[in-house]
RNA sequence: GUGGCCUUAGCUCAACUGGCAGAGCAUCGGAUUGUGGCUCCGAAGGUUACGGGUUCAAGCCCCGUAGGCCACCCCA
């Protein structure tokens, strides 16, 4: 048993494992910036009134997940560390000024975030994400824009069956009279309910929609549909978006039962799944249209959309796909394992100097090389290059007296000797012949 | 935050109704001193998650704590 831990909820990425992260980030990055939205890195903790204010005082997120920091002193102010990305975000776009930039500002980032719930596979209290903001663009087009993207991201990191589910949760013209419609449609019913949608009933009416009990399955078909209830703006929204999905190309489900955790959500809301998987934690991603929250946070008004994508969860499902395809098949396939071209070992253990020596050269030609710096034997040496991966071995020996030194191909188990002035020359071309065939 | 299941070496797992804690893989070393992947031999590695209790005796039974997992709540 070792004396420390990582703390409950957390993680540590082995290499196998934060190399794969490292592709997500490369995947990320390049994504981002083909589709024009920049990078921007925020604090991982804030002034807990962001998040207070920004996601809703009697959200669960505020409530009970909130990565609370004590107070260093009586005066200093209450901090907490990010639960979710945008609220960070829109805080900076307020703080400096980002309403004077050409609208809208496109905005990326990927980072941990923290939330304190009781863990369980695929959901951590430190958690990464990828996320993606467009600030200052009332949509629909950009909302169709950012689905895309989303979309496109889970394809290119390797997901299959990736699927997104649309809704729209209307927006302060008509969500509180579709939310007097429904809970008097719920009330009438209460007696059926089972006590945690009872609870709901007073607490959060929207989430009885999508309510997991199956005896809620029929009251809940026959629900007054916020859909059926949007205001015409918010109607002529959610129209908008679609034509635009469709004209895209841009498969997608409409889901009433729809609805986001967070208080700043307006209009469109969507979550991004991966069909037939087991488990409870199955969105991989979600996000929405946020038109008060700059506004909230000390902005003028000014509309938002964005969406994070949760990349523990991406994990998870490669690993699933995975193991019907192959175990790391997507790693293998895209270089996450790491590549190592050459190991540099001597029969003579002493002789660290001239191993570092001789690898040093070899990575200044652009090859990845390591020395083996022990005091194995030979073929230990040899053995442990084999299995790290490296695919040429340079054999410092008796030879060294004439200027000469091995490359020995650990796949062919062949080797020929040339002379140290050659050595990196000859290497690189031993690789890149390697490599391409 | 609620309920349930689980925890033996770095990893995957053994150990009959309580009776001296084992294997495979991995690690390290060796098989006549410059050549690996196969094979053989050997070593190291455990307060059986932690703390109590019952018992002549606890990995095994009881209680507590921690962690993991599952279902809720909620969410990525």
């Amino acid at each position: 048993m070792p004396t420390f831990r990582a703390p409950r909820g957390t993680r540590d990425l082995l290499p196998d494992e934060a190399a794969r992260f490292n592709r997500f980030a490369r995947v990320a990055r390049d994504l981002a910036e083909r589709y024009g939205y920049r990078p921007i890195e925020t604090p991982l903790f804030e002034q807990a009134a962001v998040f207070e204010r920004g996601l809703g005082e009697v959200t669960d997120v505020v409530e009970k997940e909130l990565f609370r920091i004590a107070p260093r002193t009586e005066d200093s102010e209450a901090w907490a560390l990010r639960p979710e990305p945008t609220a960070g975000i829109v805080r900076a776009y307020v703080q400096h000024g980002m309403h004077t930039w050409p609208q809208p500002v496109r905005l990326s980032m990927m980072g941990p975030m923290f939330r304190y719930d009781r863990p369980q596979a695929g959901r951590y209290r430190q958690f990464w994400q990828f996320d993606v903001e467009a600030i200052g663009d009332p949509g629909p087009a950009i909302d169709a824009e950012i689905v895309e993207l989303g979309l496109r991201f889970y394809a290119e990191v390797g997901v299959r069956g990736a699927e997104v589910l649309v809704n729209s949760i209307g927006d302060p013209v008509c969500r509180p009279a579709y939310l007097g419609v429904l809970t008097s449609y719920y009330r009438r019913r209460a007696i059926d309910l089972p006590p945690t949608d009872r609870d709901r009933l007073e607490r959060n009416v929207l989430r009885l929609l999508d309510s997991k009990d199956p005896a809620m399955a029929a009251i809940n078909a026959a629900a007054p549909r916020i859909t059926d209830h949007l205001c015409d703006a918010c109607a002529a929204h959610l129209a908008g978006l679609r034509a635009h999905l469709d004209a895209l190309g841009v498969p997608y489900r409409m889901a009433p039962g729809l609805v986001r955790g967070l208080d700043y959500y307006t209009r469109t809301a969507f979550e991004f799944y991966v069909a037939g998987r087991e488990g409870q934690q199955q969105a991989i991603g979600g996000g929405g249209r946020y038109d008060g929250l700059v506004e909230l946070l000390g902005g003028r008004p000014t509309p938002g959309i964005g969406f994070g994508v949760g990349l523990d969860r991406v994990a998870l499902v490669l690993d699933e796909q995975a193991n019907v395809a192959g175990a790391r098949a997507d790693a293998v396939d895209s270089g996450d394992l790491g590549t190592l071209d050459v190991v540099v070992v001597s029969a003579d253990p002493d002789d660290t100097v001239g191993r570092l020596r001789v690898a040093t050269e070899i990575r200044a030609a652009g090859l990845h090389a390591r020395a083996d710096l022990g005091r194995r034997k030979l073929g230990r040496q040899l053995e442990a290059a084999s299995r790290d991966g490296a695919h040429f071995a340079v054999i410092l020996g008796d030879e060294l007296a004439t200027g000469h030194v091995q490359i020995r191909d650990l796949e062919a188990g062949t080797q020929r000797a040339v002379a140290t002035s050659d050595l990196a020359r000859e290497l690189a071309r031993a690789v890149k012949a390697h490599r391409h065939g």
